[in-house]
DNA sequence: CAGAGTACGTACCGATCGGTAACATTGTCA
DNA sequence: TGACAATGTTACCGATCGGTACGTACTCTG
């Protein structure tokens, strides 16, 4: 992460920090909980409490901090991703099922806002954008690594199995927005395993 | 512009009409395609070709017209969602089948921008804006009628399949947005399939 | 201690946002 | 003809937008 710290001598671990750690953090949860385009830059500032000139060393523009934001949160989802990895060794589809329990969980209680980077396409249809680039490449790579995991568990039809979980791992981040508790994702779970059983 | 007078209810059925008129369908296609926020109220009125003043004469503020141009939205959705009943008398499975065939068709193809529905609760995830509860409030119809469907085609767990179904519905809106031509919606069609024969 | 460099804040910019007031113009119908 | 409703015209409002010129305080080094 950015403890890369070589002068901070003092204890900060907590509050104060760099400004441009603050500006980055703060701008990671704002952007995530009320949506890109509703936040301005000011607000940004004014929570982190720093100031815009801060804001405007660190970052060229808006879209530069956008872009960076949507980086940060595709790491921070790959890592998610990843994680059950380590819990299921050489079971590809434990591994799955495993983030997609957790997904459906999350995705059906209060307060769920989605996904940034679906989110992000969504607010920024234009391609030329940059937070829609950003978004549109992480969602490649997720098709793409869904479709190994699909092949590596042996499916028939290993692409068209990844892009049926995609359609319903999609459908939890947005209906799981509109519904709130006791939203269609608690149905994940078992409507994967169900095309998954029948694709082995 | 060159249309000499003569607007009466004569067969102006093209370009001149009404200017509340002319201002909601150029709401309509300006927020659909562009998303809500990225539309600002003065460029409506002049792609409609009419004055500010007309516009708040017909809408006491944006907010109003993002809620009109929605609930606009869920009008029209429902009747493509329940156009494929006439086709397919007493054949719920066979009336949703053919929404979900075109909506892969549409949702896999270049520049697809999804639910407008759907895409307003993503812009407005405050449950107090107006966009939010009426996008919400149409999603919940949805819900209710799909679980109706899949009562009366006789499923098992009638309300679990139409929340898988609701998965891959929102599904196919969203990743038609990120993969445009190509999309994981193709899968669309045979997941459902699969979904619904393992539920009868 | 001097000076350089870093890190930050004060105050401001022009543009655009949603929204309005006051008045002129038009076409329709009686 | 004359009244009325609908629309256009122009000019404006305060707030907020993204972005910046410039001054200041701290700290590290010599």
């Amino acid at each position: 992460m950015s403890t890369r710290s070589k002068s901070p001598p003092t204890t900060a671990a907590d509050t104060p920090r760099r400004a441009a750690d603050r500006i980055r953090d703060t701008a990671f949860d704002l952007f995530y909980r009320e949506g890109i385009r509703a936040i301005g830059v000011e607000e940004i500032v004014n929570r982190a409490g720093v100031t815009k000139p801060s804001l405007y060393r660190a970052y060229e523009s808006k879209d530069e901090l956008i872009a960076d934001y949507l980086r940060d949160y595709d790491e921070r989802f790959c890592r998610s991703f990843e994680a059950p990895a380590a819990e299921h060794p050489g079971d590809p589809k434990g591994q799955l099922l495993a983030y997609l329990d957790r997904l459906a969980a999350r995705a059906s209680a209060e307060g769920y806002r989605g996904c940034g980077l679906t989110n992000a396409v969504i607010e920024y249809p234009d391609p030329a954008h940059p937070a829609h680039q950003v978004a549109v490449d992480s969602k490649h790579a997720l098709r793409k690594r869904l479709g190994e995991m699909c092949r590596s568990m042996g499916a028939r039809d290993a692409d068209e199995l990844a892009d049926s979980l995609l359609l319903l791992i999609e459908g939890s981040y947005v209906s799981g927005q509109a519904f709130g508790e006791g939203g269609p994702a608690r149905a994940l779970g078992v409507a994967a395993r169900k095309l998954i059983d029948a694709a082995l």
